[in-house]
RNA sequence: GGCGCGGUGGCAGAGUGGUCAUGCAGGGGACUGCAACUCCCCGUACAGCGGUUCGAUUCCGCUCCGUGCCUCCA
């Protein structure tokens, strides 16, 4: 069976066919780093990370790029209000947006490259642009000219008039057409900026995507990412750019084959805002809840659908996942490593991404398999899903709020306490021992090899 | 206004032209000193209206409702 994927470009479920199939590549656009990131960058990440994963697990090489983009207006307004220079701003939730991801298991892509790094690339793509005759300069600025290029609109599947038509915003007049976008814009000496042909400036938002896709993938690659908003106009502006800029201005695909997007991400209900008061950060929920937890949740709705992120889906999640610890810590004693992916589940995965589908699968697989057998597929389904990579002993100890050895000594002797009370048939002090654990946040379970104990979340 | 996406049982969420999703929650039972854990059992869900069909939740059309994007927001 092929590899499914619903492309964008064409606006429907297709076999993946490589372009090499010796050698897959995959670019995704990431974050703007002047802030931290908030959960619908960590939906992303998390999207392409497994996509990335299945890449590999089909093909021999796969190289997955995303970029950090870390000059930026914004950064700029973030910077000016701390009072210190960019760098410190954008290295700093750099650090913090990797750190975030891997807690969720998100492995680093291949390539994690800047833009402030590829200036020289985006210089030289926005030349050939203006040699091409599809950019020009106006006022300091380098603009692309939206009518020299006759597919722009491709991808989101709208004409140039429809767009002239919605524009709510004001046109700058330095513009020849209202649908042009920058390139290149000047700066200020008090702003980041780079000597170029068109003066001291900085680079629009859309051309170090494409600088940065050409010079590590080359053109053309097989797959582009990123979140359902960036298809326009940021992906159509890219493709605009990156097929202009190579004389393909009517092939899409020579920029990249396939294109993929992630579905937004909800609140309990409502639109994440800041006004509302409901923007959660990546950042705050790996403190509050273990990572896989929340990978799991990013996964339990298909990528390109909405996800309502509520407490619920956090418990259904935990839920799932503690099973899945439990069966393992079970199995512990018994010789296995990661086998084969089960087939129903690389099947789930295979038919774009249907993630759900493996959570039944999962399920599924408790009930009818076990001992090594299971202890296998639960591990390589584990390794793909990026999930069930802790000892499943540790899983059930919190380390966050790990107990003191003091308190783990009480624990024991409160235990044993309520053993001795049992065995006299004291239920009445036999309950209340376990009452006053239950205050600690300790919860008993008697087995048939005796009491165990786990700490409540 | 333009371009999209979606409406499945209390909730989450797949899928299919004609037997079953799955999970969470809830109910019942087994186990237990009692619990918890675990296990077993339990729900005539596919927005509405037409059409195609022997048969539609699944295909087509319309209606209603929700929702995303329309210049820098994943």
């Amino acid at each position: 069976m092929p590899l499914k994927l619903y492309n964008s470009l064409t606006r429907q479920k297709e076999d993946f066919v490589p372009i090499n199939p010796d050698h897959v590549k995959m670019y995704a656009c990431g974050p703007t780093v002047y802030n931290y990131a908030h959960i619908g960058n960590a939906r992303m990440a998390v999207v392409f990370d497994l996509w990335a994963r299945v890449l590999r697990h089909l093909y021999p090489k796969v190289t997955y790029v995303s970029n950090i983009t870390d000059v930026e207006d914004k950064i700029m307004i973030a910077a000016k209000e701390a009072g210190v220079p960019i760098s410190e701003i954008t290295e700093k939730y750099t650090k913090i947006y990797n750190d975030d991801m891997a807690s969720l298991g998100v492995l680093p892509p291949d390539i994690q490259p800047k833009a402030t790094e590829h200036i020289e690339e985006m210089i030289v793509q926005i030349q050939q642009l203006i040699k091409g005759g599809y950019a020009y300069e106006a006022e300091g600025h380098v603009l692309f000219h939206v009518p020299s290029d006759p597919s722009y609109g491709v991808l989101s599947g709208r004409s140039r008039d429809e767009q002239v038509a919605g524009a709510r915003v004001e046109v700058a007049p330095y513009k020849r057409d209202p649908a042009d976008f920058v390139l290149w814009k000047p700066s200020t000496d008090d702003q980041p900026g780079w000597d170029s042909p068109f003066g001291f400036g900085r680079p629009g938002w859309h051309i170090e995507c494409s600088a940065m896709a050409e010079k590590h993938l080359g053109l053309p690659f097989d797959i582009h990412g990123g979140g359902a908003d960036l298809k326009f106009p940021h992906h159509e502006n890219e493709i605009a750019q990156s097929c202009c800029a190579n004389g393909k201005e009517n092939e899409p695909e020579s920029f990249s084959k396939y294109w993929l997007h992630n579905g937004f991400l909800t609140v309990e209900g409502e639109k994440m805002s800041k006004s509302l008061g409901n923007f959660l950060l990546a950042h705050d929920l790996v403190q509050s809840y273990p990572g896989e937890v929340l990978r799991l949740a990013f996964l339990s709705a298909h990528y390109r659908q909405p996800l309502d992120w509520s407490e619920q889906v956090l418990h259904q999640n935990q839920v799932l996942l503690d099973k899945l610890y439990k069966k393992l810590e079970e199995l512990s004693d018994v010789e296995a490593s990661a086998g084969d992916v089960p087939q129903d589940i690389l099947d789930a995965l295979m038919d774009d991404l249907n993630t759900p589908l493996v959570m039944a699968s999962l399920n599924k697989l408790m009930k009818e398999k076990d001992g090594a057998e299971l202890k296998a597929a639960l591990l390589a389904a584990g390794n793909i899903m990026g999930i069930l990579q802790h000892d499943p002993a540790a899983w059930f100890v919190s380390d966050e709020d790990g107990l003191t050895p003091e308190q783990v000594q009480k624990v024991e002797l409160l235990i044993a306490e309520r053993i001795e009370a049992k065995d006299q048939k004291d239920f009445a002090k036999a309950d209340e021992i376990r009452k006053e654990l239950l205050v600690m946040g300790i919860e008993i379970k008697d087995t048939r090899e005796g009491p165990t104990w786990e700490q409540l979340g």
